[in-house]
DNA sequence: CACTTATGTTACAGATTTGTTACAGAAGTA
DNA sequence: TACTTCTGTAACAAATCTGTAACATAAGTG
């Protein structure tokens, strides 16, 4: 299947060469000048990956991203954006509001192609929600505090970005890779193993007091976080 | 000090995101969504920002802005309008009537927060002396002073404006670079441990007599203040 | 059952992050 | 100016987290 991508840019030097090498590499490009142009071609017929400058007439890239990931449709499709060198707070800002990745301008094509593609094959939901919930477990991602009912519970950052993915990918079953690539970031060089230390020691301490267990393991697939 | 807002507005699509981005901003958010629940919310507790949709049921946004502009207490509240495209009479009649600023729809949440904190800024003399405070801490922004229980703390400069920061946002945790740009401002070039040192005078002056610590140090994250 | 494979569990060394201190230079004051 | 106070940084100490290996246990297979 040839994967449709939309640039959304209004930058028109940038949008050729991005178009050709796109198209090059076998996607079927379309491109949107501004915010309500690409509004109107993703509802319409979801992309399967945007690119979004984060500059943008009409309507910001920010409002666009959240809309974006508001709509059921649209919500899991990845978003890379393109931001000017320096706007240390556009990317922050623009990670949160659920872009799954982000190339400073001026960037080497052959970089973006190469995230496309990663970003593309870990394609996720992604909510920027300020707290999460399932059962009597809450995750408030602005205060990093985690209960269970009316315990709080004491996480290290890694067991709590775990945490974290799983209540955003409530019941989906996930490889140790994919866990890998989506809670240590794709750079990290880790044994697959390292995985199951890390569920045992959110398992531990998510279940004090024995009570029920959400973390299943499914054997020679993965593990997955929900009722059991 | 968290400044509130009040958003006027009948558009429940414009509302979520309108809602979801002040609050991020870190204001306290409230919705009136027609003319008369906003009349009671203004009176009852006046906010310190009014985004105002010019076309609203039962009171117009024209009646609305007259009514708080004769008011001794909300008379200086600032307000921006929401007004639809080409509605120019309407923005005209508006400015008469008292309104701050405007923007029209579609707008950018970025362009209007910005136009926002202007305004703000341009009203804020008037709402003079400040206190935040939190359990036994007190924090007067007009005098300067910072009391714990009834002692007196001396704070520098830097400390006072991080204590400030905390207490407008008690329990949400910020990274050294955001603390960087909101209490350092963001012109400053500084090393991100250099808020390590800071926030250890802070919690050395502020825990005198083995006080309880209300900094909260997040691993990997930052810091928040509040309850721990 | 014996055998193979996958997962659970534990301890620990090394890595990472944060706490703490001292100090030189900047900035403010009298 | 002389003096005080404040700031940012570096350097080291302490705390905490991480990944791995090694072994234990459980689950499939024929």
């Amino acid at each position: 299947m040839r994967l449709r991508v939309l640039i959304v840019e209004d930058e028109e030097a940038l949008i050729e060469p991005l178009k050709y090498n796109f198209t090059k590499e076998g996607y079927i490009v379309d491109t949107a000048l501004d915010g309500e142009i690409a509004l109107d071609k993703i509802f319409n017929k979801p992309p399967e990956l945007i690119l979004l400058d984060w500059m943008l007439p009409k309507i910001s890239g920010i409002d666009l991203c959240k809309r974006i990931r508001n709509n059921k449709e649209t919500k899991n499709i990845p978003i890379i954006m393109l931001t000017a060198r320096g706007e240390e707070n556009d990317r922050i800002q623009g990670l949160e509001m659920g872009a799954d990745d982000y190339v400073t301008k001026p960037f080497s094509i052959n970089e973006l192609l190469a995230r496309a593609k990663a970003v593309i094959k870990r394609a996720r939901p992604i909510f920027a929600e300020e707290k999460i919930t399932f059962c009597d477990i809450s995750l408030n991602i602005a205060t990093h505090k985690v209960f269970r009912g009316d315990k709080e519970i004491k996480l290290g950052p890694t067991e709590f970005n775990l945490l974290r993915f799983f209540l955003e990918n409530i019941e989906r079953v996930f490889s140790r890779e994919q866990l890998l690539n989506h809670v240590w970031k794709n750079d990290a060089l880790v044994e697959p193993r390292t995985v199951d230390v890390h569920v045992r020691r959110l398992r531990k301490v998510l279940n004090t007091n024995n009570k029920k267990d959400y973390i299943r393991t499914v054997r020679s697939a993965g593990y997955s976080f929900g009722h059991n």
